[in-house]
RNA sequence: GCGAACGUGGCGGAACCGGCAGACGCGCAGGACUUAGGAUCCUGUCCCGCAAGGGGUCCGGGUUCGACUCCCGGCGUUCGCACCA
């Protein structure tokens, strides 16, 4: 080392983070009075999988924008409680381990304990105290209670359910798991099958759900986020219609009533339960072996769009209650049992679909709808589906109608028949929650052949998770649990007979539905969350997450907190009162995942670079709420400002009480700390840095660097870079925190210099500027536009026709020729 | 197909409510200090032009004294949802 400067100028964030780090653990600096504080704020952000590749990028900017949120709340004052913990159960976990061939139980404690070294070393305002696993009895016990709340209410129900399903590693997949048809792991191809699974009626609450979106006193969301949910819950108005058929009346559900005079034939998903009845004899051998061959599809590929229509005629008729026209009903595998009523009206001359269909089977396409420049007969190219300036033909009385109005109008006459009624249809599906897994928290249900399904009493919470060796899933198509009679077999708690338990867990997502209700309770052994502490701390003041779980994750725990104020147990619905999505850190443009090899381990980085310069680089990168790609270019960058701050507090340190600044710098710096604030507030890190960077070039101009600036410029910082800013805040001579100082106020009187520059245009094109006094008045702007020769130049010979005169910003004096 | 976001130097990005386009950083170029520099410091860096000046925010129109910003019409990228009746 031939380094010139003086030993104490040089930062060593390799020895000073570790310092502080100890030093908040030993000090309780991140731990908030739960009981007792004044301003609580709880920062949130989504608890990780701990996954045995450690922390990402990724992860490392969705937790270091948060944490800058709360420290930034912390220093205003707020009683910030930010917590953190593991979303360790789930068929991540259970694949992984099946693949290494260790046990869950023993993989995932080390991948927690990889994790919390890791977030440490980041630098996390974390509350260690309140750090939970969801794979923990203590935690899970609470998620067994939750499941036996939503079952006393009769929001929780048990049905047969298609799945996906591997002949060949013989167990259910995930609809994420099928890729073109085929098993992710083993490549077999998937078939359905029909198991009796566990289900939450979130349907019950979607208008619910739907309506608090647009609510801002319960919930500010960002809009991306908002919009994804309204999409998922997919509200559609319309009307539900009934055909007459020799087995009954068969009900559709359609969007577009108006057109039912069109509606030449009917389509059914092939599962629909009247299929059997209205089938004729001569098309029985056809349809039965249409339905086996639709049943034996993956549930995705059944969904895919493009592909060519395919459906076979069932031989039965039903009666068009339009025009009293007998029309014949097909099956397609292009109608799903799971939307609406199963059954559709085809109408093939407005629907597109309808109209594929028609072409490949030569049905009959009626137009009912014309353009404004159509007659009733002008032949289609294919389905008509503009509504602008549209209206009806064919369509008896109702011709010459606005197809808006007819909806209405249509569906109070077939009403007043009986054959008709105003609906609003949702495109949320209620809540599968079984998983015929291991990994997973058993579902407290016992089957009893007396009694029927029995809940497990509370005081038998939790059901634990036996630590069984044979975890894998088998051919059974039941959980593994079931294999194991010491467990399986149970007494009835209602008659006492030998009886059998659920053997399904529950899914991954009902454990982090309600994580943050925990989280200000875990000490608490004998109650899921305390009444007092989740008054105090509930809803979640700031929730800052990714996007990518904007409708499961974030609509299931707006379910089940809904659920649970119902029940009486939260005074409030909506658990989350402010959402902000961050954008995602990409790799060359794609997602980090193990499978592209582009994962980023952000160790190395911030053994080279430090965590804080590391956090703020990652922070620089681009507007935390749109993400970007991640390069290391330009981490110097940073590190270069840290260093050059540090000397100035060096300087700062050792600055005389006396020493002052000029006018100009102080306006500067109260601007400065404006937008620092306001970004911070707004999410905007990006900007906030470089406004911190213009002002360190301002003072490093050769002014003096007054001590209350560096001071006020730390405090600023501490956000972004923690452990720095306490060093620099000791350096200064303090003993206490720097989060235990207020983040500096600024001076509106001092927002603006006493001279400006006032850029001035002739003719809208810039020309010159002039130095003026702040506020000066147009005609004193003119002159001393006039006065300035490179100006003056433009306006000889002219004869102005106009000025315009933005104060202390821009003057714009419009000319001609004279 | 539907929905949402977006398009600015070599790169990441900035620009409040319509008011100096390119802040800040990276990179690059030149210089200083150095045995050395991949450290540090200084200067420069949208394009054309010696200059005066001109052009410039995906493309084409429009509104305006003035448009990256607003309006109309294209093109392109990214992300959701996707046979939802």
């Amino acid at each position: 080392m031939t380094d010139t400067t003086a030993p104490h100028d040089v930062y060593r964030p390799d020895l000073v983070e570790a310092k502080w780090q100890a030093r908040w653990a030993e000090r309780h600096t991140n731990e908030p009075d739960l009981d007792g504080a004044a301003r609580p704020f709880y920062n949130l952000m989504m608890f990780p999988y701990p996954s045995a590749e450690g922390l990402h990028v990724g992860n490392m900017y969705a937790f270091t924008g948060s944490d800058v949120y709360g420290r930034f709340k912390r220093l205003q004052g707020y009683d910030v409680f930010e917590p953190l913990g593991y979303d360790a159960f789930g068929i991540h976990s259970e694949n992984y381990a099946i693949k290494v061939g260790v046990h869950p139980a023993e993989l995932i404690p080390r991948n927690i304990a990889n994790f919390r070294r890791q977030l440490t070393r980041i630098g996390l305002m974390a509350d260690w105290r309140h750090e939970l696993s969801t794979t923990d009895p203590a935690y899970y016990k609470w998620t067994q209670w939750l499941f036996l709340q939503l079952f006393k209410a009769g929001k929780a129900y048990k049905k047969k359910a298609a799945v996906n399903w591997c002949p060949n590693d013989k167990t259910v997949l995930a609809n994420e798991q099928v890729i073109d048809g085929h098993c992710e792991r083993c490549g077999a191809q998937v078939e359905q099958r029909f198991l009796e699974q566990w289900f939450f009626r979130i349907t019950d609450y979607a208008a619910r759900l739907l309506a608090n979106l647009d609510d801002r006193s319960k919930m500010d969301w960002s809009a991306t986020t908002t919009t994804a949910q309204r999409n998922w819950i997919g509200r559609s108005e319309g009307a539900e219609l009934a055909f007459a058929t020799d087995a009954g009346p068969l009900t559709v559900f359609t969007t577009r009533p108006d057109t039912v005079f069109g509606a030449t034939f009917m389509v059914l998903a092939p599962e629909h339960p009247l299929v059997p009845a209205l089938t004729s004899d001569a098309q029985r051998a056809a349809v039965e072996a249409y339905r086996a061959q639709a049943a034996a599809q993956d549930l995705v590929s059944r969904k895919v769009g493009d592909k060519a229509k395919t459906g076979v005629f069932t031989g039965g008729f039903a009666v068009n209650p339009a025009t009293g026209t007998r029309i014949p009903v097909w099956i397609a595998d292009y109608v799903l049992m799971e939307y609406g009523t199963g059954a559709i009206m085809a109408v093939p001359a407005h629907d597109e679909r309808d109209f594929a269909f028609a072409t490949q089977y030569a049905l009959p396409i009626v137009r009912v709808v014309a353009g404004p420049d159509q007659a009733a007969d002008t032949p289609l190219a294919g389905a008509y589906v503009e509504l602008e300036g549209a209206r009806l033909v064919n369509s008896a009385q109702f011709d010459g109608m606005a197809p808006a109005d007819a909806r209405r109008a249509i569906t109070e006459w077939l009403a007043a028949r009986g054959a008709g009624a105003l609906r609003v249809q949702y495109r949320l599906y209620d809540w599968c929650i079984s998983r015929q897994r291991y990994w997973g928290p058993p579902i407290p249900i016992i089957y009893c052949d007396a009694c029927g399904a029995v809940p497990v009493p509370e005081q038998d919470l939790p059901v634990v998770l036996p630590p069984i060796d044979d975890f894998r899933p088998d051919d059974s198509g039941i959980s593994p649990l079931a294999r194991h009679e010491e467990w399986y077999y149970v007494p009835c708690p209602r008659c006492g007979a030998t009886a059998r338990r659920e053997t399904d867990v529950s899914d991954t997502f009902l454990d982090s539905a309600w994580y943050h209700l925990r989280y200000p309770s875990t000490e608490f052994a004998d109650r899921p969350f305390d009444p007092a502490r989740t008054r105090r701390w509930c809803p979640v003041t700031t929730y800052i997450g990714g996007n990518e779980h904007a409708v499961l994750h974030l609509l299931y725990s707006r379910f089940i907190a809904m659920v649970l104020h119902d029940l009486g147990h939260l005074d409030f619905e909506e658990p989350f009162a402010r959402f902000r999505a961050h954008g995602l850190i990409v790799k060359d443009g794609a997602k980090m995942s193990k499978s592209r090899g582009n994962v980023v381990v952000p160790d190395e980085y911030i053994a080279k670079w430090g965590a804080d310069a590391f956090r703020m680089y990652l922070m620089f990168l681009g507007p935390y709420e749109e993400g970007g790609d991640f390069r290391d270019a330009g981490i110097n960058g940073i590190r270069r400002f840290l260093d050059k701050v540090w000397q100035l507090v060096g300087q700062a340190a050792q600055a005389a009480p006396g020493d002052e600044v000029t006018k100009a710098v102080v306006a500067k710096w109260h601007r400065t700390k404006k937008k620092v604030a306001e970004d911070v507030e707004a999410l905007g890190y990006n900007t906030a840095i470089a406004a911190l960077m213009e002002m360190l070039n301002v003072l490093r101009d050769g002014h003096v660097v007054e001590r209350t600036i560096a001071e006020e410029f730390v405090v600023c910082l501490a956000p972004f870079a923690p452990h720095f800013a306490e060093e620099c805040w000791e350096r200064l001579g303090h003993e206490t925190s720097v989060f235990d100082a207020r983040f500096p106020g600024w001076d509106p009187a001092l927002l603006v210099d006493e001279v400006v520059e006032l850029v001035v245009q002739v003719n809208g094109k810039t020309r010159g500027k002039v130095s003026v006094a702040r506020d000066a008045a147009e005609a004193a702007a003119v002159a001393a536009a006039r006065a300035e020769p490179g100006i003056a130049r433009f306006l000889e010979g002219q004869a102005v026709r106009k000025v315009v005169h933005v104060p202390n910003r821009l003057l714009n004096i419009v000319v001609a020729p004279a």
